[in-house]
RNA sequence: GGCGGGUUGGCGGAGAGGUUACGCAGCGGAUUGCAAAUCCGUGAAGACCGGUUCGAUUCCGGUACCCGCCUCCA
């Protein structure tokens, strides 16, 4: 499988931000991505084949939008040069549009240099302040739309199976792209398949850097979700169902997987993922579907098949792992003035000044102890295996210092 | 206004024209000094109105509401 995923480094905002900071724009955008990559790795998603950024393919772009030129399929007018919508019998069939009934809607001025209000820029000018290519049409920069037609050729041919994004791109830049890339070479089908994702909503309405409802993945990382934890809220709803981030999700997804972590803890995942989970996931990407045959398996005891079958879904993995052996009551190490301890070093005298206690059943003094130990974040318990001290959110060791 | 998608039990969230989704919460029980955790069991649904069908939450039509898109923003 080869998985392009490219990145736009032409763009007005970056072109503000390095006028307006002085810094270059390749710093600008090495600095973004690089968080980028950050966020993903934290969250387990695997990078891919290859990642292209459009100031590298400038040249791919400006032969493509020669070729459309020649073919007539475009036009240059006052610097720009536009694509012909009409030149394009199947524009819209993507999103189910047709181009008249779209201009009968039009409710916003148009550029008076274009033929027909749809059609779309494929080069502008850049002024002496810009970053701008030497072009047959003069100095300037691509619209958005051509980087993708013109690095997909370039990286994956004429015709190529899957094309992802957000459903909010079908139109136009999707639409834009097809156009572009059937005209300048028929001979291939562009993308054969559409993989649209619904949006992730604040409050019900699209999570956008425009509308500013917008938290990042950094912002929870910092918050101390667990990069394990947003991808299963991420996993739990089907991709073409917009899905609300809320503190529950949260809540009830950290849960399980502490559950699950537990029970699959040591245990060698078996040879293959279960049918169940595969079934599911061959099945138009049914994550929500899998992660409930991922339950079954749970409740079945099998945890030997739900390591192997987690982990197919990039869950429960040695690379995610982190916070739960951090976080899973003895395993935990933290600092304090004396130094770095061991979580049941610390508790260890409460544990066992509870357990006398209980002993001599003096349930009294034993469950106000209980509760001054919990008010510092540790949990007391009786297991099967005897007392046992659980480490909650709010632990604070300090406060454990206080106690008699 | 046009195009696309949605509306599932208290909450989250899938599939399927007929047989338990699943998770969380709730309720009952086991266990516990009490709790927590765990285990067992269990009630609860498909916006509204029509149609097709032996049978529809699932298919078709309409209504209401919600979301997305309709821009030289990417």
């Amino acid at each position: 499988m080869t998985y392009v995923r490219n990145f736009t480094d032409v763009d007005d905002k970056i072109n503000a931000k390095a006028a307006e900071t002085g810094r270059a724009i390749r710093e600008i955008t090495d600095e973004t991505i690089g968080w980028y990559h950050a966020d993903m790795d934290a969250l387990g998603a695997l990078r891919p084949t290859q990642e292209p950024r459009a100031t590298d393919w400038i040249g791919a772009m400006v032969a493509m939008i020669g070729r459309l030129v020649a073919q007539g399929h475009a036009y240059a007018a006052e610097g720009h040069v536009l694509f012909r919508v009409r030149s394009y019998a199947a524009y819209g069939a993507l999103s189910g549009r047709s181009v008249d009934d779209m201009i009968a809607g039009a409710r916003v001025e148009v550029a008076p240099f274009k033929e027909d209000p749809m059609d779309f820029v494929l080069w502008k000018p850049s002024g002496p302040d810009l970053p701008g290519w030497d072009s047959p049409w003069g100095r300037g920069r691509p619209g958005w739309h051509i980087e993708c037609s013109a690095m997909a050729r370039e990286l994956l041919g004429d015709t190529f199976d899957i094309h992802g994004g957000g459903i909010d791109l079908t139109f136009p830049h999707h639409e834009n792209e097809i156009a572009q890339s059937a005209c300048a070479h028929p001979e291939g089908l562009f993308a054969r398949t559409w993989l649209h994702n619904e949006m992730l909503l604040v409050k019900g309405k699209k999570m956008s850097k425009s509308l500013g409802n917008f938290f990042t993945v950094r912002d929870l990382l910092d918050q101390g979700v667990p990069g394990e934890v947003i991808r299963f809220v991420l996993l739990s709803t089907h991709y073409r169902s917009p899905m609300d981030w809320t503190e529950k999700k949260r809540a009830e997804a950290e849960a399980v997987l502490r559950k699950w972590r537990g029970l699959v803890a040591g245990i060698e995942p078996a040879p293959s993922p279960a049918p169940a989970v595969l079934e599911a996931l061959g099945d138009d990407l049914n994550t929500a579907g899998a992660i409930a045959a991922l339950h079954g398996l749970a409740a079945a005891g099998d945890a030997a098949a739900l390591r192997a079958s987690a982990e197919v879904m990039g869950l429960l993995t040695d690379d995610l792992s982190e916070w739960f052996a951090l976080t899973n009551g003895k395993t935990w190490t933290f600092e304090t003035d004396s130094g770095f301890v061991g979580f049941d070093r610390l508790i260890d005298p409460y544990l066992r000044r509870w357990s006398d206690l209980r002993r001599r059943k003096d349930f009294v003094a034993a469950d106000a102890l209980k509760a001054m130990i919990e008010r510092a974040g540790v949990r007391l318990m009786v297991t099967p295996d005897g007392p046992d001290a659980e480490r909650l959110a709010s632990f604070d060791p300090a406060k454990l210092e206080g106690i008699e």
